[in-house]
DNA sequence: TTTATATATCGCAATATTACGATAATAAAA
DNA sequence: TTTTATTATCGTAATATTGCGATATATAAA
């Protein structure tokens, strides 16, 4: 087994967890943070300021770029990765339509 | 390697980490909107609600209770799993508060 | 063109997660 | 006490994730 069965789950429930998911892992939540921070904002930065090793940032880059939450332009030699506010505005909200619409309890 | 490196990253980086991690599942996130709609919940009705093994369950079960977000009472010879509402809003307002001050960018 | 710099991808090893059958533990019911 | 019902835990197999070195790719600089 292992296998998350995604097949029993409806496609929101299953979208809602892969958003949850990405954002799950310290490095992901720091590399947020630390691009928030700066005016501009290149792999190679991250690499120094996070302490993971170049390939690894750039994995986690790409799964933060699969929710969309980042977009990347190439500058030069290097690459501009930015958080994408509109999304990232939508994805606080489906988060909070989420919290708001399950929290009503038995006990 | 497949370790996640914790010590990089501050306390405050790895707890909404884990919190993210634990709400990216979507057996979790069906079993939270389940017993939201419920006035009385147990277990033994998720196996049937949600199609996943007994011990499946109880193991998703024991995630949510480590994040404080579930709290179970004995009741005769079931369970009572029920959402904590304190927590939850707690947990909400944790969330958007991350949302909040990481949303500044540079393109 | 050659060299240097920056990022992405591949392949692999180590660890983590998911799922479930079997079984233990607990309490109500017979 | 024995049986039944409900939930938790253990052990294990399958899959996923994490991390990194090596290497490929692409562009700027020399």
């Amino acid at each position: 087994m292992g296998i998350t069965k995604t097949q029993i789950f409806d496609k929101k429930q299953n979208e809602l967890a892969q958003l949850f998911k990405i954002l799950g892992h310290p490095a992901r939540i720091a590399i947020l943070q630390y691009i928030s921070t700066q005016n501009s904002c290149i792999c190679n930065d991250l690499v120094e300021e996070i302490g993971l090793a170049q390939a690894t940032i750039s994995q986690h880059l790409k799964e933060l770029k699969s929710i969309r939450l980042l977009k990347g332009e190439i500058e030069g030699k290097s690459m501009c990765y930015c958080i994408d506010i509109d999304r990232w505005n939508a994805l606080q909200q489906q988060l909070n339509s989420f919290f708001n619409t399950t929290k009503h309890n038995c006990c």
